[in-house]
DNA sequence: GGGTATTTGTCCGTATGTATG
DNA sequence: TCATACATACGGACAAATACC
């Protein structure tokens, strides 16, 4: 139930955007289905279309998602996303029938979140808040914000101070923010070809001119990104989604000078920095920027800890940090109170450190697992194109010739989710990306063994 | 087969349904099944939504019923109504002539009441009840009281869990028992003047010093509540009763930081929030009150469904339901174990909101009528005071001098009932409320011609 | 008479036309 | 010309009721 006031200058689409985001925003029910366009525009006595202008809002800045002939439902903000979800009691059994095997990319198997630690701090951290009535801080808790700052120093070279940290409700959120900050400096933003759609949608909703720029093997184009003008890009420089490319630190150096060159601003997307197991982490942007003026750095905890916990950050520079201040209401919380406290305990006493290092270890035997079982299954019809690169191992048939619609197909057909990944834009597809990160460590054989059935099928 | 022109000015879905109409009323062959959807829609080359529609407005109009998944038939209530009444044996003639024509401005025609559906679930329910002996729940059947938390929050913004719902014997049983859980903390109760005079008499039963507080062009004046001292106010903000204002938002949200800061209680009377069919709903201020502690709030199933049925409503604070459940004998019930099962199966099954959305299409379309009614037979005589409050037109005649009285005595011999509205509290009548609920929509037009030869008469 | 194919109301998102500033 | 909002019209997905074998 929102309100809707139709003698307000804003117009009703607007104001019914705003409601239903703030709702996603404070209550983010992942999955959940928003009532029908119809049911709202009855409800409000509104017409469809301006529900329907509300929702396609929404859905161009990636809040939800639109399922045809179904409904429209919260998003899995972030491509993070996935618990396996949390049976509480009596679900129905669902009509389709779940995977057997997920191959997803990009997730973390859910028994390896601490959740016994993460409980215990939460239930301390709640008892703590009863008798503490003070403002919550719009910024992130100053705890956290420190805990958060000390983490990015030490172990991503990001050069900071919780004052120019900000806590948001995870990648969007943070997104958001840049772009509003920034659209009194900026209007030509630039984004990655092939990369996360998310990010040009955001910057799109907020009136930017997007453009894309190709990919190439050390990552952004710079001749293109010069030639396209563009003032902000965003980019995911130490592991590029989704191709997995990193960008080498001279390449990094010069794509910086550029943007000095020109004021301009890259926004560091360190999504899974957290999960590099494979090569020494290079350092990020943000601290090879000695003007401290021209990178954002977004992060998250989504990938490392749990995509339930929907916590995200932003190290801004001075100057937008400045008119952040001016502009928000300084009380608003982004993120649940108990939240940000139970995480900045889980920082403070180790934890965090902890599971980064427990999980870098875990995902390293995790990838040589699934190296091997590949080997076992598939014999040699196949050559592995990039490894090391993320949770997953992309590999290719040795054979020229290769049906993927129909391995997806077959595959689909034994429950099993695989994902395919392009080369460059508008490409055939011409990998599969075999993640590892949501399988148990024994898990991986197995699973393996299920896809190599469908495999040796099409490789025929 | 019906003549329908696409290039036409009127729309096809009204087009078809007026043919249909016409035919129905023309050879009212009632149980009559219509042709499916689907077959319409081939037939004349339409789609579904539009033969929808046109059945639809049938239906909205009480013309036709729905039997999902079977059919749509010709309804029977429709017809009955102009029989001569079933006399069963020898019932005496009247003493006092009954009245031609109602204007009374909160009710609903009889007809309206989805009967049949009512029936059906009731026997049904009925016979599952036999075989299951369980012992009945006094606070409420617990799956009605989820149906009625569920419909609460995302219908009227009230923030409750099932356990804070109290299935009550109607208006007067929940008022009685809210003025019982409060006694040990209040002593001072405040009611709206003018305004429903029940309350108060309640209240004043069980030992409270009662208070009236005036209300202003939006509702209670906040400086007599101030000034009045009481800790326990009874309002009806959605659609004052008998004003008809509604409180703003703006003001609501004072109203509440005055009791939180008194530790008091509003009771929150929503007694035809579901008619609505005029104005954008403001969310309940049981929902505004993020403390949870401050409001009670009513509510009941009399108006929109049937006086007959007798079952309200409460959602009350956690303070009030522990005073509750230390008091009360748990299987002590209410109300009929059938009635609520067969309400809570008339929920689940979407019978109640997709009769809330017929009756606001009826009242809709009665409102219209009536005030083309009141245009065509008064001309230019009158002018209209408010409209759109609720199920009645006010109107006042443009001369100055008017014998209210009189038309009222020259109304009561043609045995027309009307209805005179003061102007706040203590003035001379001022306006006639011109009720249109009690009709049938094609009465209106009748029974305004019968009151507009007695406004004629009184005007000169 | 019990399982299966079809029919049917109902729900859904979507596209386009139109009045109004 | 553009943004806002509403009305009209479309056709697909689904589960329950029904008809059919």
């Amino acid at each position: 139930m929102y309100h809707l006031d139709p003698n307000l200058k804003i117009p009703l689409h607007i104001q019914l955007y705003k409601a239903i985001k703030r709702e996603i925003i404070s209550q983010h029910r992942v999955g959940d289905k928003l009532p029908s366009i119809r049911k709202t525009a009855t409800l409000y006595h509104l017409s469809k279309t301006t529900v329907e202008a509300a929702y396609a809002q929404l859905y161009a800045e990636g809040y939800i998602e639109s399922r045809a002939r179904s409904g429209y439902y919260v998003s899995e903000l972030y491509f993070d996303a996935f618990e396996p979800e949390e049976t509480s009691g009596a679900t129905p059994a669902k009509i389709t029938e779940p995977v057997r095997y997920d191959f997803f990319p990009a997730q973390l198997h859910t028994e390896d979140f601490p959740l016994k630690t993460w409980k215990r701090l939460c239930t301390r951290e709640t008892n703590a808040s009863l008798d503490f009535g003070a403002y919550p801080d719009g910024q992130g808790e100053e705890i956290l914000r420190e805990e958060i700052a000390r983490y990015l120093s030490h172990s991503r070279g990001v050069r900071c101070h919780a004052d120019q940290v900000i806590v948001t409700h995870g990648f969007i959120d943070g997104m958001e923010l840049i772009a509003k900050l920034g659209r009194e400096r900026y209007q030509r933003f630039g984004h990655e070809l092939p990369g996360y759609h998310i990010a040009h949608k955001i910057f799109g909703a907020y009136g930017y001119r997007t453009t894309p720029i190709e990919v190439g093997r050390h990552g952004l184009r710079l001749e293109k990104l010069r030639h396209s003008k563009a003032q902000v890009v965003y980019i995911t420089p130490s592991h590029q989604y989704p191709t997995g490319v990193t960008m080498p630190i001279t390449k990094r150096l010069k794509l910086l000078a550029h943007i000095q060159s020109i004021d301009g601003l890259i926004i560091e997307d360190d999504y899974d920095s957290e999960l590099a197991y494979y090569n020494r982490p290079i350092p990020s942007l943000q601290g090879l920027d000695t003007t401290g003026e021209h990178v954002a750095y977004v992060g998250t905890f989504a990938k490392a800890l749990s995509p339930a916990i929907r916590v995200g950050y932003l190290v801004l520079p001075e100057w937008m940090m400045a008119i952040y201040r001016k502009s928000y209401d300084a009380h608003f919380a982004r993120v649940s109170l108990i939240t940000q406290r139970t995480l900045a305990a889980f920082m403070h006493e180790g934890h965090w450190d902890r599971h980064i290092r427990r999980t870098r270890i875990l995902n390293q035997k995790k990838h040589q697992a699934m190296r091997e079982a590949l080997i076992r299954h598939l014999g040699d019809t196949f050559r592995i194109v990039t490894e090391g690169a993320g949770l997953a191992i992309l590999i290719q048939p040795r054979a020229s010739e290769f049906d993927w619609q129909r391995l997806k197909q077959v595959a689909d057909e034994k429950r099993i989710a695989i994902y395919l990944a392009k080369e460059r834009s508008g490409g055939e597809f011409e990998a599969a990306r075999m993640g590892f990160g949501g399988f148990r460590l024994e898990e991986i054989d197995t699973a393996v063994a299920a896809f190599a059935e469908c495999w040796m099928k099409i490789k025929d």
